[in-house]
DNA sequence: ATCGCCGTCCACCGACCGGTGGACCCCCGC
DNA sequence: GCGGGGGTCCACCGGTCGGTGGACGGCGAT
């Protein structure tokens, strides 16, 4: 950062880590930015773990992740990279754009979130500002961040409200729930009463529909 | 096949049309194809509708078609392409191997479908056979119809069963389905019952996460 | 230390749901 | 023409669910 480095910041070429499971995307990658002079890609990685791996034996300026992946999880991977002061800037490039998705990996400490559609300018704008240490969000990402702020009314479940609704999704009755968790049937039916409050509905299978769309339990 | 032919198919080169609406994606697989002397890439398209109207002027022999697209749908795309009789071959490649997406492109017509995490030399002998006419399946998929076969209670519900089912997600109650759907609440339930039965669930719960789960409806 | 939230539990009621066993019509195929 | 499947409707029963109102012990915060 001082002027005693040998070639200025500026010029620098960054390099960069792809982590994709797919072989396509990250030939893609590689191929897009390699018609940029200030990029070198210097490494790839097909999941998380090898992301981790990797980045600290080639100690790149900026990471491109994607989230779903095999062994470790992009989101995982991130919060990992991000953990040590000296790591990498994270770049999440998906194509999903799914509310839980987009929290976990602002929260896993990823400095840009771009989706699989941006065009190839942007892309390459997106890494040399997370180079920077700026963060940057694609528009979709904005609108729905924002829009979550609108909504104060975020669905925060506590965790046994989330296990009841859980077992609910997968069609076991109050009892069997009961069973299952090893609380009693009115028990059960208080947090999911609860739940339902929460999730503004008034009953179980579109308490499981709309936690299922925020994101807070898995098909 | 036979030595008639003027030009020997097997060395002659194939003319691909690539279509995505990722710009990574279609760069990664020109950058990928472009390694393999038999292969030209004609032509790009980011969307079905745009697919349909590049084929007809470019008259490719193998369309690299994705699933999940704005405008016009891959599966609808393939039907269209495959239902001239001189199309090209149409190979699917795609992120996902839900049943509903499988079984929508193979009805279309597609001749082979892929996963977009394929190795670059199965993707490379798939559009070679393709273009010979042959059929190929990636091994999941195969896996995924294979087990679909065998069990012969192939959800297959009803128009009216999914309506009501949709609307039951949605949290409604039978009798307010009813209103929605100008039926009556008898009705209603005579519906659920036989999406019970052929879902093999008990309640409506677990009948809307079945659903969502077969690709039946969507959340 | 007190307040509030979370998790657990109980009893009770009315409403709705799951399931049975019918019934009718229409359309398509054999 | 007759069977069969899809769609519509009805009545009835028992069980479960939704909802109320209350209770108690932790635990973190003020």
């Amino acid at each position: 950062m001082t002027s005693v480095t040998p070639s200025p910041v500026p010029a620098a070429t960054l390099r960069l880590l792809v982590v994709d499971d797919h072989p396509v995307v990250r030939m893609g990658l590689v191929a897009m930015l390699s018609e940029h002079e200030d990029f070198e890609v210097v490494g790839e990685a097909a999941d998380g773990a090898e992301a981790v791996l990797l980045a600290e034996r080639l100690t790149p300026d900026v990471v491109l992740m994607d989230l779903r992946m095999p062994v470790l999880d992009g989101a995982a991977a991130t919060a990992r990279l991000r953990s040590r002061a000296d790591g990498p800037a994270v770049l999440v490039l998906t194509t999903y754009d799914t509310d839980a998705d987009i929290v976990r990996a602002v929260e896993a400490g990823a400095n840009g979130y771009l989706l699989k559609d941006s065009p190839r300018e942007v892309l390459a704008d997106a890494i040399r500002r997370a180079a920077r240490g700026e963060t940057v969000l694609a528009p979709p990402v904005v609108a729905r961040l924002a829009s979550r702020m609108r909504a104060p009314a975020g669905p925060s479940l506590t965790d046994r409200e989330t296990d009841v609704l859980r077992c609910v999704a997968r069609g076991l009755s109050n009892a069997a729930v009961g069973r299952e968790l090893h609380i009693g049937e009115a028990t059960v039916k208080t947090h999911l009463l609860r739940a339902f409050e929460k999730l503004g509905v008034a009953d179980r299978t579109a308490a499981v529909t709309a936690a299922l769309r925020a994101g807070i339990i898995e098909l």
